[in-house]
DNA sequence: CATTTTGATCGAACCGGTTCGATTGTCAAG
DNA sequence: CTTGACAATCGAACCGGTTCGATCAAAATG
């Protein structure tokens, strides 16, 4: 592989005279310029990007740390992978994934040793740990998500708070009032993840609110997500109208189980939740949801990262603003006709 | 930041023996250790690794390439991204996603630049540009697909023509004769993508074997992929029993068809397809499947890249085999036994 | 006791670009 | 004719590790 001497040698001219030629730092004349550009075709120079990363100190990469889940059935729905790829690319910077959980120790060392420049974190949790030793080092990043304490830090995130109380809003307006839900899996609240904590926050403005008494089952840890809880849900409480749940997956489950227990949807039972609109979408029924625009909330965190690297460290906070899409799976409200089969 | 020489000026040492000490290529007495131990601790180093990179001209990074869909709504489910990574972080390497459409031209500079050590391909073409310039050139490269002429190289792919005629025999044992197929969009056939290409070959075969003369419809490229298809299908040919594809999307619209249209699923219409195992099971009712083993596979291709970089460039081929998993959306054919409604 | 081996360490070159300061040549202003 | 300004270019140092060959002392060998 030819370097930069090569070429230099071959044009008749010194290194650095070639490093000026392709980076236009400093005039160099039509007569050199041209000799140099021969040179190059006919070594087939390309410039090594190590060799440039390390004399500017920057790798030009981008991080984007989130977790592995539990179980394979869990994985959420990563378009926003090369979404970000490719807004990162545009502006000359590559995207590396990390699948946690990295320590805090280990993410400061991505910084340190220059294996990335800046780095986007999803999967917040309140308390974490890792962002506070970024923070006091002072590097470049951007959290998808809120945690205990943003001061200073610039982060995206949506308001799911918003999102589930516009479903519950929705649901009471459609006449329910017999409402269940499927909470989180208890290891999410453990864990602490933002995203938990608004939720629960939301519902319990909008039970209040509306004077909702509702039906709560926990969602377990398994593969199957929504639908056994859902299952256990209608099984105790046959006279419920409508299911909602933050838990991504949850709905489809719920779907499968009301279908099973002979309820039509939304005829005799009202289905919606928290749901990027993908799942929503290939639902079918496709979900009434409040959707969870993840792919522009990555997509705004790469811009909010390239700002930082470009020098502009002032913290911002972009909240995207949530937002109930009606589609099939809800139903104003009628009173059961006839007694339903249970299953 | 310190630098490896900061640290043998602390400890009295020469650069060079600091960096034996962390390699352990060469022995170091025990007290010479424990100094360079402690300057280490008490700079609190960690060693860059640009300058590592730079000096094996090696970057530790594996990059992925996968283009970007026609539509949103046309996203693979990405959950090989994360499993890739993880593969590779195992092994110290780092995972870079790169979105196409690359020029043959930009990834051989990937690998000149160092930018990557090796390169997983998917989306393979059947004459695929790409292809023929980097195994030219010799560099560690692993294809997810096939592609015309692939003497040589190293690749993962699965046999879509044997599950396309897994389901073809699975419907004819069932009692199937009429049967409605959602071919790819020309666009799929247009860009010669391999997968296309074996799928089409399969289904002729079947096709052949069992004396079914399928009734085709074309998908066109708009978001909503199968379902008008489907739609199409089942109005124009309302005697059809069973409706598939090999398109990742069409099973789902197809079964939002035929519940517009009043037909129940599995009763009065099978349908089943190609499909990723996490649609096929959050799908209501569950798909019936030939599953595409894309996380498998993308696992095993991270297993041969490392493969190539240590070294064994033997071409390997890796060919998963075909699996129908029977769930909820096929069942025995029984006549009509009464008109039903059309839509 | 002379000689070879072995262990531990150093110094310098190297990987491949970038950049600062200095040098040379040219032209215009004084 | 001198001085100053400016364009073009060079050389060397630098970014931060790695590695080869050489060195030197201590231990093993004859």
């Amino acid at each position: 592989m030819p370097t930069i001497r090569d070429v230099a040698r071959r044009a008749g001219v010194a290194p650095s005279t070639v490093s000026y030629a392709l980076s236009g730092k400093r005039p160099i004349s039509e007569d050199a310029r041209a000799r140099i550009a021969q040179a190059i075709a006919e070594l087939d120079f390309t410039p090594s990007s190590l060799g440039r990363q390390l004399a500017h100190s920057r790798s030009n990469m981008i991080g984007l740390i989130f977790p592995v889940p539990e179980s394979e059935l869990e994985w959420e729905t990563l378009d926003f992978v090369p979404s970000a790829a490719d807004a990162l690319a545009k502006h000359g910077y590559g995207l590396s994934v990390f699948t946690g959980p990295l320590t805090p120790q280990k993410i400061l060392n991505l910084y340190r040793e220059n294996t990335v420049d800046g780095l986007i974190v999803m999967q917040i949790t309140h308390e974490d740990a890792r962002i506070e030793s970024i923070r006091d080092a002072g590097y470049p990043l951007v959290l998808v998500g809120r945690c205990a304490n943003s001061t200073g830090l610039t982060l995206v995130d949506f308001a799911p708070e918003d999102g589930i109380y516009l479903i519950v809003e929705h649901l009471v307006k459609l006449g329910h009032t017999r409402i269940g839900y499927l909470d989180m899996p208890h290891i999410k609240h453990r864990q602490q993840l933002g995203y938990a904590r608004f939720v629960q926050m939301g519902f319990e403005r909008a039970c209040a609110v509306f004077g909702i008494m509702p039906s709560v089952e926990i969602i377990d840890d398994s593969s199957d997500a929504g639908f056994h809880a859902a299952m256990r849900l209608l099984r105790r409480e046959p006279d419920l109208s409508a299911i909602i749940s933050a838990h991504g997956n949850a709905p489809s489950g719920a779907l499968r189980a009301a279908k099973l227990l002979g309820r039509r949807v939304p005829e005799d039972c009202s289905i919606s939740g928290l749901v990027r609109p993908l799942w929503a979408h290939w639902s079918n029924p496709q979900l009434t949801s409040a959707d969870v625009p993840l792919n522009a909330m990555v997509r705004s965190a790469c811009e909010l990262i390239l700002r930082q690297l470009d020098g502009d460290r002032t913290p911002r906070q972009v909240i995207f603003p949530a937002q109930l899409i009606e589609r099939e799976t809800t139903a104003a409200y009628q009173p059961a006709p006839t007694a339903l089969a249970t299953g």
